[in-house]
DNA sequence: TCTTACCTTTACGTCAACGTCAAGGTTTGG
DNA sequence: CCAAACCTTGACGTTGACGTAAAGGTAAGA
């Protein structure tokens, strides 16, 4: 029965339109992504098909993620995701070799990566928290108004 | 001396150019912004220049801000200066009436506005946060790996 | 086997956000 | 008054991020 791996592994991997529905992107836009180096599926058929796994599905999810709610463009996206990748790399090598001077490099240029995608992020939060803290304190007021004037209302309603 | 006026008030506006060196955006994109609304120049000059003053300057400063730090885009900063606006006209009402009733209304449409852009905030910046609390974590995990190591580099060099 | 639904690549269309001339008017120092 | 520097309004070009249609190949059930 080797049909069965075959089975098995099969029912994991998702065609395009199945991707699509899953993550609420159409088929151009996940086809558009790999065009521009974002993702690659993990697979093709026999016939050609583009088959995605689980975790295909999570990078596609965070790369809307960071588009939508970010405000990333693609560009900045794969970025963020080379770095992401080039330090999975970094790790390897890390793993491979014992010398601590070489290993100290490695761990230099992983640190450096990693602030600078912070400062990436923390430029665009900092823009956020002073608007986000502004309309709360909008609120407050506002909402102290309207307290003040159900005071009014009732005594006028008595 | 009518003049003088006129001299003092002119002093304190700028053409194109100049507030393109002061805000690092190029005349083409002031001159857009204006095409799609996000602002109109303080003045024209009797040759019909376009003539800025101070708040203009925040204005286009503000924009670049959300554009670059937070990532709107240009049809995303509009709403939330038309709701900045709608927010003074509101106030205008709102001193303009006694009646408590219309007084509620006023500050519950206040409220709605300000709920909606704490909204669109709030998921841009929540996506953020466990972006950067993520690569916090790594820097750390990092840094422990490197102070490791110095222990071990001094170690050999003894 | 054949139809129907889904997939492929190729290629042109679109919209936002500008860049880049072109042809002409305005301001200002010499 | 005049030349150089700056401005005006078109209008067409470009890049990113897709939409959409065409011409075919593939998969699975009747």
């Amino acid at each position: 029965m080797p049909d069965a791996s075959l089975a098995t592994s099969t029912r994991t991997l998702l065609r395009i339109n199945e991707v699509a529905v899953e993550t609420g992107l159409t088929t151009r836009t996940i086809r558009y992504y790999e065009e521009v180096g974002l993702l690659a599926p993990a697979a093709r058929s026999d016939g050609d098909y583009r088959l995605y796994d689980a975790s295909d599905l999570d990078r596609l999810q965070f790369i809307r993620d960071l588009r939508d709610d970010a405000g990333f463009s693609l560009s900045q996206i794969r970025q963020l995701l080379e770095d992401e990748a080039a330090r999975g790399r970094n790790r390897e090598r890390l793993r491979a070799t014992t010398d601590p001077i070489e290993r100290r490099r490695y761990l230099g240029e992983a640190e450096e990566r990693v602030l600078r995608q912070i400062a990436l992020l923390d430029a665009k939060a900092a823009r956020l928290a002073t608007m986000i803290e502004d309309a709360h304190a909008r609120l407050t007021r506002i909402r102290g108004h309207l307290i003040e004037l159900e005071g009014v209302v009732t005594e006028a309603a008595r």
